[in-house]
DNA sequence: CGGTGTGAAATAATTCACAGCT
DNA sequence: AGCTGTGAATTATTTCACACCG
């Protein structure tokens, strides 16, 4: 039973939410939760949580609700995190130490496998195990290992250029941490992380709720 | 001449983009910009750029486009980036310390004038020009000094409590690097930077793109 | 009961298309 | 011509409300 194509956008994003509310509950021990309990957990409505899980599937059970261990599961499977991911950094500046040292990505199948920076200072420095190579060397890493996602945390200026050589190996999805709006070929993913453009959001919304 | 209540969230998300778009074409040397443009700079329709543009007022001139510089001050305005911001950094672990290290929010108008450990490890340490504190400090030091935002980089199993502590102490704005859902009173506002959902986001969409 | 799944209604956001200005 | 501002139309998303099930 493939996914349904019309899936909103939205609804992806709450997925992940629902995936570590679940995760919470299970270790509380409770075998099974309610839509509205779930809604409850992650800020929404229950009418919400039922739209969104029947999007994939009939998994509730009416009076008793989604069997705790069945549907997260059936959302690791939907967002694929039910397998491991390999993934590099790239650039290995206070940003990309700071990944790399994260040690909850390994926990959830994200397996930093090797990380590559373009000044001499950098290379051969190690942190959360694993070591940092050359620059020069990240096409014929590509090549031979196998990369599903490169975490982009070069300085602004080398991001769009890193990006493209990243593609040209062979890179199908990018976790982009600079600011830059990259430009690449169709089909490839690109995800950002937008440190100053969430601080703009909370200022925003810091005066308008003064207001 | 005050902002109308009725804004759409995504037209606020985008007002970052704007925001970084004109300033690298004002660095051009480019007095104007079209809607055109300046949404394909950022991805999206001219419609929409425009549509956006007039939920605050009417910025273009016909047959011309809009002053890069007068539009790039409306859109620091609107965002409240026109204007200091001072910030703490709460939990200098990996996380933690790159933020303080990242030298562009000062750039920004984003200042970390502090920020605080519960580990006595961390305490006393320093990056980007400023020093990591004990946590007992903490409600002192916002009580006596003007802090506008904290950003809670504090791990998981504390976020809750430490951030409750924030609120108390008067802290009206949380940059929330942590995965827990923050419940916080009324009138307090969280943005939140979910790497791993954000992680998760990517993989789905992988998956969706090879299908 | 308490709870799901789901069409139908309501609301939100985007795109269209064009009058009007330079 | 080239471009903005904006109602109207379209499309997307959320909420409602209820039939049906355990």
């Amino acid at each position: 039973m493939p996914e349904p194509a019309n899936i909103p956008r939205p609804t992806i994003k709450r997925l992940s939410l629902y995936l570590r509310a679940l995760e919470k509950h299970e270790s509380e021990g409770r075998p099974t939760v309610s839509s509205r309990q779930l809604g409850s957990l992650v800020g929404i409505s229950d009418a919400q949580v039922r739209k969104d899980l029947s999007c994939f599937g009939q998994f509730g059970q009416p009076g008793i609700g989604y069997q705790v261990e069945g549907l997260t599961g059936q959302i690791r499977r939907i967002l694929r995190v039910d397998r491991e991911w390999n993934a590099i950094v790239v650039g290995a500046g206070n940003i990309g130490r700071a990944i790399m040292s994260y040690p909850r990505f390994g926990e959830k199948g994200f397996r930093i496998i090797a990380a590559f920076d373009a000044s001499p200072g950098q290379v051969g420095m190690e942190a959360g195990g694993c070591t940092v190579h050359p620059m020069e060397a990240l096409h014929e890493y590509i090549v031979e290992h196998e990369v599903h996602i490169a975490i982009l945390s070069v300085p602004e200026h080398a991001a769009q250029e890193v990006a493209t050589q990243l593609v040209d190996a062979g890179i199908r999805g990018i976790l982009n941490f600079t600011p830059v709006r990259l430009d690449l070929t169709e089909g490839v993913e690109v995800t950002s992380v937008d440190v100053s453009r969430s601080l703009e959001q909370l200022t925003y919304q810091i005066a308008a709720s003064e207001a």
